[in-house]
DNA sequence: CACTATTAGTTTGTACACAAAGTAATTTAC
DNA sequence: GTAAATTACTTTGTGTACAAACTAATAGTG
């Protein structure tokens, strides 16, 4: 029987694609971190304005379905982005269970500022697009496997 | 001037790697979370657990080197670990700053159930080895990117 | 030896992330 | 047309993450 070495051992840390994952994710938004500070905004925030720059209005629901997260994480987020000015936040006249999540004259203008993130990020990485765009496609095949039975 | 469309917009969500990133690692740790809920373990605690098979005994200090987490993040999930059964956490007498992380005989005797996780993680992605391993790679060059000057 | 600096962990405060329970508005069924 | 089911969001509780302040032990310096 072969022996549990480096290349054969299920468990071997450095092996786990989740840990890699989960490490890369996390060292990415540590990148962005200092760039988003002068703007108040956290990663998931400005993922959330990345979201309404581009669909606005939204409703919860919807921003929930497009950044895959909980309307449990997003009541709160949104109330900080309210708070500073970004956004607004009512009751959708058609449906009064509906938020009609929108931006604020501030937060269309941040959209400015925002632009100078992705390019110095890439530059801060100093990885090929080409490079970036595989592993984009990659994690999208990974997003998409991990959903593969819904309905 | 050419248009700003999907394909130019700096800004696209479904274009940025961060955001792919963040899903793809909340989804693939969200596969874990009913393989990991009958041990009673959270994913970071799998991880925690993974290095102490591997690396046992350490510090906090190296528990966060491997994983790359705080003490702040670490010191209070030792403690669960500790509460759950599976961890010791004594003084190092060398170094009385220094906490020994090791494992309880049932910390060592659950290895056995977590070697079933990885190929169940595998089966259930339905992704070839390849991909993963593929993946894997480019994340770990991403890590890498990350860190590229520190020191 | 004593004083300072460094190091290892802990604690505190803010912000996700998600499960689960709760509330209010809208649909569906009868 | 009203009771029951569904839906959209909020709230609560637990567990990360991480910055910053804190404590205690060790190392370095004169």
């Amino acid at each position: 029987m072969e022996p549990v070495t480096e290349a054969t051992d299920l468990l071997a840390l450095d092996r786990q694609v989740c840990f890699a994952l989960s490490i890369a994710s996390r060292s990415v938004i540590g990148l962005y971190r200092p760039l988003l500070q002068p703007m108040g905004l956290t990663h998931p925030q400005y993922l959330a304005m990345l979201a309404l720059w581009e669909h606005e209005p939204l409703s919860v629901k919807e921003l929930g379905e497009l950044l895959r997260l909980d309307p449990g994480t997003l009541s709160p987020l949104l109330k900080r982005l309210q708070a500073l000015g970004y956004i607004h936040r009512e009751r959708n006249s058609k449906d009064e269970r509906a938020l009609a999540v929108t931006l604020t004259p501030e937060g269309r203008q941040l959209r400015a500022e925002a632009e100078k993130i992705p390019p110095a990020i890439v530059a801060r990485l100093g990885m090929s697009l080409e490079e970036l765009q595989d592993l984009h496609t990659s994690l999208m095949r990974v997003i998409a496997a991990t959903h593969a039975d819904e309905d």
